[in-house]
DNA sequence: ATTTTGGGCACT
DNA sequence: GTGCCCAAAATT
């Protein structure tokens, strides 16, 4: 009797016993179609003893369908999944998931029709058909692409297909992407570079798990020593994946990918159409696909051939997943590395502080590039206390930074200032009664967007238009606008220098490619005085007349009690800053505070980055946070507020009594209420070496909640709300 | 998660 | 007995 366990993607059932069918050959990881009741499944066959799970009786096996023509998930990817789900309390087949496409991509072969403008000259024209001529000139896309690019309806587009004006195009699904070269353009190094540079090369010619971390100021050229990484893997036949945070900035990191190799990488991101997303899947499974540059979500999938991963802006947090499987890219990115046995290149400005503890205990080789490529000099740091130099009545800029501001317009140079925070104000109220706009999912206020005259959630996308009236007591023209985002910052300035151009560059405004490829040519361009901006702003741009960077509220990411604020605080406002003076000219950066005493404040001030690892060290220590203890959360959610609070204190009630171990709560979550489920939250705090993981699967496991309750482990939390 | 089943109940 | 609704069981 030939029997194989399977891994199934089904929240309960997981692991599925088959019968082997005569005639058919299996390996473990091949992904296999199997019959499940009336339905089919897909599984992953697995080795028996790693899966634990029930013995089923010969008799009850039902044979397997066939094998599907992907190729098998390699060994060290299985041991990978299976690492993610012990390691993050997560379900196996949860993380499993995330390496396959939707089914349809794993049925192999196919081609879909695309349309294009044809030659005909059009018999019958209307205003929407003029539009679509105009708009679609050079594009070729599905019918509903090319709607959204001409914003006109399906329907237009559907009788122009009748009347011959657009051609269908047969496109082979899985076409070719173009080769990557890797002596397309190798760039000048600097020596600081060259011997970073011939480091990795050396590593991925060796082969064999390496992890690095390349720490160098903004500016010092970090990208362009891992292109050379990058070219010495190609040119070997391997595989690169590159993570990057916030795949939709990366306009400017592509241009540079592709004159260095010719040709762009393979793109994997969350908003990939699906006929993208399953070329780029079987290209990246087949071996194909050259370099990968992704999202954090790239991690998991089957490369064919790995030689080289590249975590770049590796302190980022949004590399930490939040809903889901709850895992850090960056982290897990470096297990990827071991299993699969190749180098792995974290790469920051500001590194981690866990990152900068691993490098001293010499897990990770630390790689510094000092000095700014091209001689650009690092930009002078002030600190303006708001206690002492207020700002006007209802205004957020200081004298001060007015008058430099006001200095580099008349100069012709240009300012830059960063509030991280979108809209006009975080919070409205009545000022005859006192409400406040409150989102109805969320336990947060609702955000004033002025440009689109609207209120808005920043959690879960509430939105309504601004009421002319308050809503409790009916008093008309009563909304006063509390605390400021980057509208109000951009109408400040608009008011105190009335002849500047002002662009504000949030999530926003900059949301597509095309407007932020705008906002990059106006800027360069010198078009734009000043620019008010969100931490959208804080990487990857260039400008060479940009000397000035101001810093409106530096204590805002302080607040809320998070462990890491301080450290987030100092990497967004280090980054910030690294905008200044990147070309001839020296930049200089202002930074507003009301606790200029704060470590943070001081570090950037002193510009000495140790002491600020050395203050933030000292304090995790303190709170038993990482890297010298370990914290955990149990988030437990409902959309009925009683089932929640109970299942919370069904949890609180089965706690371990553990000396190493601290166990807070449950409690309602800081936000109790969020996308409209009512939430309670216990927190661990464990030693270093306790076993925090086994000890909360034992907790957790024998209790059973009522179908709508969600209970969500967060090991290592980056968001404590 | 999805599908099947089976019990309780109203109605013919 | 039949149809219908909903909860419980099964799915390998």
């Amino acid at each position: 009797m030939n029997r194989v366990r399977l891994l199934v993607f089904n929240a309960v059932l997981c692991v599925l016993d088959y019968r082997v069918p005569a005639g058919m050959t299996l390996e473990f990881g091949a992904v296999v179609l199997a019959p499940l009741g009336p339905r089919q499944i897909v599984g992953i066959v697995w080795e028996a003893e790693r899966l634990p799970g029930a013995e089923v009786a010969d008799s009850k096996l039902r044979p397997l369908l066939q094998v599907l023509p992907v190729p098998p998930l390699s060994a060290p990817l299985r041991r990978l999944i299976e690492w993610t789900a012990d390691y993050y309390c997560a379900p196996i087949q949860a993380v499993a998931r995330m390496t396959l496409p939707g089914s349809a991509a794993l049925k192999g072969g196919g081609t879909t029709t695309e349309y294009r403008l044809s030659d005909l000259e059009p018999k019958r024209m209307t205003p929407q058909r003029a539009d679509a001529i105009d708009a679609l000139e050079g594009e070729q896309a599905s019918i509903r692409e090319l709607a959204a690019i001409a914003d006109v309806s399906e329907g237009v587009l559907r009788g122009m297909v009748g009347a011959g004006l657009l051609e269908p195009v047969t496109v082979d699904l899985d076409r070719p992407y173009p080769r990557a070269l890797p002596d397309f353009a190798v760039p000048e190094l600097s020596a600081d570079q060259q011997t970073a540079a011939d480091l990795f090369v050396a590593a991925v010619t060796n082969g064999g798990f390496a992890p690095f971390l390349l720490d160098g100021v903004t500016g010092s050229g970090k990208t362009e020593c891992y292109f050379e990484a990058i070219a010495a893997a190609i040119a070997d036949g391997k595989q690169v994946l590159v993570l990057l945070p916030e795949i939709a900035l990366t306009e400017n990191f592509l241009r540079r990918f592709e004159a260095r190799f010719g040709t762009p990488p393979v793109l994997w991101h969350s908003s990939l159409k699906a006929s993208e997303r399953r070329r780029a899947w079987r290209a990246i499974s087949s071996g194909e696909a050259q370099v990968v540059v992704g999202a954090r979500s790239a991690l998991f999938l089957p490369y064919a051939r790995l030689g080289l991963l590249v975590v770049d802006e590796a302190h980022e947090v949004s590399f930490k997943q939040d809903d889901g499987v709850r895992y850090n890219a960056r982290d897990v990115a470096v297990i990827r590395a071991r299993f699969e046995a190749v180098p792995v290149i974290l790469a920051s400005a500001t590194p981690a502080l866990e990152s900068m503890q691993l490098a001293e205990a010499g897990v990770y080789r630390k790689i510094d590039l000092p000095a700014r490529f091209g001689g650009a000099s690092l930009p002078e740091i002030s600190i303006v206390n708001l206690c002492k130099e207020e700002p006007e009545r209802g205004r957020w800029l200081a004298p001060r930074m007015v008058a430099e501001m006001r200095a580099r317009l008349e100069k012709g140079e240009q300012s830059l200032l960063f509030l991280n925070r979108r809209g006009y104000a975080p919070l409205t109220l009545c000022r005859h009664c006192g409400y406040r706009f409150q989102c109805p999912n969320c336990t947060a206020w609702l955000v004033e967007h002025r440009f689109s005259a609207r209120l808005a959630c920043h959690h879960c996308g509430h939105e309504v238009p601004v009421p002319d009236a308050c809503p409790e007591c009916a008093t008309p023209d009563c909304l006063v606008a509390c605390g400021p985002g980057v509208e109000r910052i951009a109408d400040e300035v608009a008011e105190l220098m009335p002849e500047a151009r002002v662009a504000m560059a949030t999530s926003d405004t900059l949301n597509t490619p095309e407007r932020i490829g705008t906002f990059v040519e106006m800027a360069e361009a010198g078009l734009i005085d000043v620019v008010v901006g969100t931490q959208l702003v804080t990487k990857g741009y260039h400008f060479p007349e940009l000397t000035l960077v101001g810093v409106v509220d530096a204590d805002l990411g302080l607040e809320g009690g998070d462990l890491r604020a301080g450290e987030r605080s100092y990497q967004l406002i280090a980054q910030v800053a690294g905008r200044a003076g990147r070309g001839e000219k020296p930049g200089e950066v202002l930074i507003q505070t009301r606790h200029p005493e704060a470590a943070v404040i001081a570090a950037l001030a002193s510009g000495d980055r140790d002491a600020f690892y050395a203050a933030e060290a000292e304090s995790r220590r303190d709170a038993g946070a990482p890297p010298f203890g370990r914290w955990a959360a149990i988030i437990i959610s409902s959309e009925n507020e009683a089932e929640a609070r109970d299942a919370a204190r069904a949890i609180g009630a089965a706690r371990p009594n553990l000396p190493d171990i601290a166990i807070h709560g449950p409690a309602p979550a800081p936000m109790s209420l969020l996308r409209g489920r009512y939430r309670y939250r216990l927190l661990i705090n464990a030693r270093r070496s306790s076993e925090l993981q086994r000890v909360i699967r034992a907790w957790l496991d024998p209790l059973r909640f009522p179908q709508g309750v969600r209970v969500a482990v967060d090991i290592d939390p980056y968001s404590f709300v």
